[in-house]
DNA sequence: TGAATTTGGACGAAAATGATTGAAATTTGT
DNA sequence: ACAAATTTCAATCATTTTCGTCCAAATTCA
């Protein structure tokens, strides 16, 4: 590996991680340890990072700008939450399957250095994918403005070509009898498929899709592990009995 | 292989990989290292690269963004012109698919009222296309960050689901020998089975394009239609009888 | 043919790499 | 809080890879 491809490599991985450890550079260079100090040494010379024991970290200057963007409506708060927990279920060298969808779309930026590859019927999610440097493919079929989701048959075709490890879905409507729901039938029919293609099915839901009934059937309760956040304890006996619910301890 | 022939090779390698080893140049040119060197030399005296040990690096100055930023803005009008006369050769009812890249992008304003179907595997075209009303496929696959193409198996098996009046391709090179031609081979394998898919073919290509060689081969020029703008007679000759051209005339 | 240019291989010099080792820093255990 | 154990560091050295130059062979051009 050619000096400048590992230096930009090191930057690289220091831009998304803010630190990172030299054994994990060796890892990924294929280089020697030696290798890599020297590296390292090199640029800290030219102020392209700090030298820390054991690895290497960000400048200040750009770490407070990745800190600058933050906003917050409560939902949006919530659903960032239950993001990031599910985000946290994601083991290194995964395949999973991302929904589309606002509560899938909060888990991309917690999926950084998790080495996964994701597959998604989402074109929303892509651009966010690629900017976190997560390998993505995306599912074909017709792309449907409203949700910004690729359904249809082809959609349906070229899903079954992959198998996941994992799949985090959105729904509309969570209910103890009726199960999973979402308005639209061509979207439930690639929710169901993808559950179908894991090993593990995981539904994001916010406090506002419990007891709600939507059109189109997806799955029932106990086809997926639900991850929420602390909601009333009265309203979660009714589902703990049918399936397993994974509750965000704020 | 001539001088200029390997110079143009090297430095399209150096564009699309950023370094590139020198072992790798010889391979691919079949010379021997001291040509390449002598190459890497020179090429470097004329500030196209930057030698680093053990290959070649693209220099990443005010030069090499001048020459994107002067790209983008000066070709863009051509660009605009070939693409909204390429919108004006299809007919209501069409089915045509967009290939990926900025020329095809420019189409899709034109497009409008048109009652199309418009299959695509370039997903930075998805919301314009959206945003125009218009009837949007995409082919599934490995999505692609530089080119914001879809490619791979999937795209392909994706794509095959599919047949087209016509299909519209942005290519890098455009030679009388060589045909057309594109720096991934992976996107010359869509646009090849995107043709074949095809009742007519139709190439968007700018002044920048002719007498160009890229490294993967598309298809030769008797597979599809030229769209470009007036350019010098004589250069034009040399396309007319391998091929038909369309000509804007500005 | 003969001169000029380009090419390919050889060889010593230079640079980069990887392994080793003892010192320094950090963590762990008591 | 202290010392032992572990990890990380910097310096050194042998090895490998790459570099530049030279020269002979091949190719091109006149």
């Amino acid at each position: 590996m050619l000096t400048p491809e590992r230096h930009r490599l090191i930057l690289q991985l220091i831009k998304e991680k803010s630190v990172v450890k030299i054994q994990e550079i060796v890892e990924r260079t294929g280089s020697s340890e030696s290798t890599i100090r020297r590296d390292l040494n090199q640029l800290e010379q030219e102020k392209q990072l700090k030298r820390v024991h054991g690895g290497a970290a960000r400048l200040q200057g750009k770490l407070q700008e990745m800190s600058m963007v933050e906003k917050s409506t409560k939902n949006l708060q919530e659903k960032k939450q239950i993001a990031k927990y599910a985000a946290s279920l994601i083991e290194k060298g995964d395949c999973i399957y991302l929904d589309a969808g606002s509560s899938t779309y909060e888990m991309i930026p917690f999926l950084l250095q998790k080495d996964i590859v994701v597959v998604t019927n989402g074109f929303m999610h892509i651009e966010s994918l690629l900017e976190n440097e997560i390998t993505t493919y995306l599912i074909g079929g017709y792309a449907k403005k409203k949700t910004r989701a690729m359904i249809g048959r082809g959609a349906l075709i070229s899903l079954e070509q992959y198998r996941f490890d994992k799949c985090f879905l959105g729904v509309n409507g969570i209910h103890p009898e009726f199960g999973y729901t979402t308005p639209d039938q061509e979207e439930a029919l690639i929710k169901q498929k993808a559950i179908s293609l894991s090993r593990e099915a995981f539904v994001l839901a916010d406090s506002t899709k419990f007891a709600e009934v939507s059109f189109a059937n997806v799955a029932a309760l106990n086809k997926a592990t639900i991850v929420t956040n602390e909601i009333d304890e009265e309203i979660l006996k009714k589902y703990k009995s049918k399936t397993n619910i994974k509750v965000v301890t704020a």
